[in-house]
DNA sequence: GTGGTCTAGACCACA
DNA sequence: GTGGTCTAGACCACG
């Protein structure tokens, strides 16, 4: 399912989750070093989105070295990407996760009790890792 | 810390920075029902913003129904407001960690994976937390 | 009863809850011409609000002719008053259920319709004359 | 009536006015969902008033959920909001004759009485639906 | 003194 | 181009 899928309606801005979309496929492998990623006209016409908006993801992703553009051929990912990828993803999670979790601390919050959050959050959303966790956690 | 402080270089919008500052004073107890907040001429002075972002901030924690305007008065903490500040303070963080999570599955992560980094923000940003992990803790 | 209510976490201004009330009270007939109404001092105390909207009140009811200050006395309530309040009563209410008619209009509300809203509203407030009123209308 | 007329002079304020013109608006079927409303700066100048009173009018429309503002596009008026819009109005109409017959009673009227100035209101204003209301009592 | 509203003008991110 | 935010300064009703 070499596809993204982009929300209108969402907060996060379209060309982001372009680039969160693209660099969660290029760390999954499912694009390969080397490989071409769609032309930023055929991606605005896949996505319903402006071909401006395209670009700009595009940008980013050439910044963040992922892919290289080669004149005449198009944007190609990047020889080593995937790790890059992987490390790419893992830095913005994480980022997300310290500016919830300063949230939370500065509403006074405890650890245990961001904790218990953080586990109905990861719980109620597809996640079935309780058993493996190696945390006795109680997720209420 | 009976104060709330600033940052108008962060990407978060001053008057939602007033908004969460005062709904986790309220939620602490520290302002109580019944009980005046300061005036938003008062507030602008102290948080060096100008009085318009104040009001703005003080008529979304009305909407919220966390405070009451009394005309020629001010604002006053409404009645039964601490629990529900505590809420919306938990909600707010609920909804920022599940963002968070599903960006991390967006990307391939598997939750063992995820854990590691909600470890690392959490230990990393002032937790200590991280050898009890044993969890007696009842969350709720 | 001849006492007031105000409710201070109400949209209308107090000054205006005590010209209402007061007006009502004279309409009514529990105030009579030539009586003394309370004080400003002492209604302030009666009603907890600051002496000055009490003041503003009692300013405004003199302006409507409904009471007079003698000197060295007091409010009274003005000769004739009586009629007079129950007129400005009428006026007060046809003002505020026209505003709210041509706030209906303007929203494209047909007649019937908003005579559906208003029997609604009537009857769900303690009113009991949809036996007496002989309209069919069904009020939905 | 395409369009929304503003009363500067009136003591509704400007954003409500504009408010509930667009709520109208959407409730009447004129905008419809997914079609985008007038941009805040275009309003602006056919309305002759200040781009944030727009900006304020659509905030509050969008946090009725009848319209969902796209960054870089405009404001799109959300699926669904057609029957939200006239449900919305309605509210706010009887909550207005609500409070006006709360008035009434106040003052002592008799729903007959209350009724007889409803009507007056009603046909004083544009209505003319006295002929088949079917009811003897005209009270003036 | 208080909050509520409006204007004017500016800068920003986004599409 | 769009909406979102912030500043500055003004006037008003209310208490």
């Amino acid at each position: 399912m070499p596809d993204i899928r982009v929300d209108a309606s969402s907060a996060v801005p379209i060309f982001r989750q372009i680039v969160d979309g693209l660099r969660s496929l290029i760390a999954a492998g499912v694009y390969r070093p080397g490989e071409l990623i769609p032309s930023v006209r055929q991606q605005a016409v896949t996505l319903l989105v402006n071909p401006n908006t395209v670009a700009r993801a595009y940008e980013a992703l050439e910044r963040e070295g992922l892919v290289e553009s080669r004149k005449g051929v198009g944007m190609v990912v990047a020889t080593g990407s995937q790790p890059a990828a992987v490390r790419g993803a893992e830095e913005a999670v994480t980022a997300a996760l310290a500016e919830a979790i300063a949230q939370a601390r500065t509403a006074g919050m405890t650890p245990e009790r961001i904790d218990a959050l953080y586990r109905r959050a990861i719980t109620g959303s597809g996640g079935s890792n309780e058993s493996k966790s190696g945390r006795g956690a109680n997720h209420d």
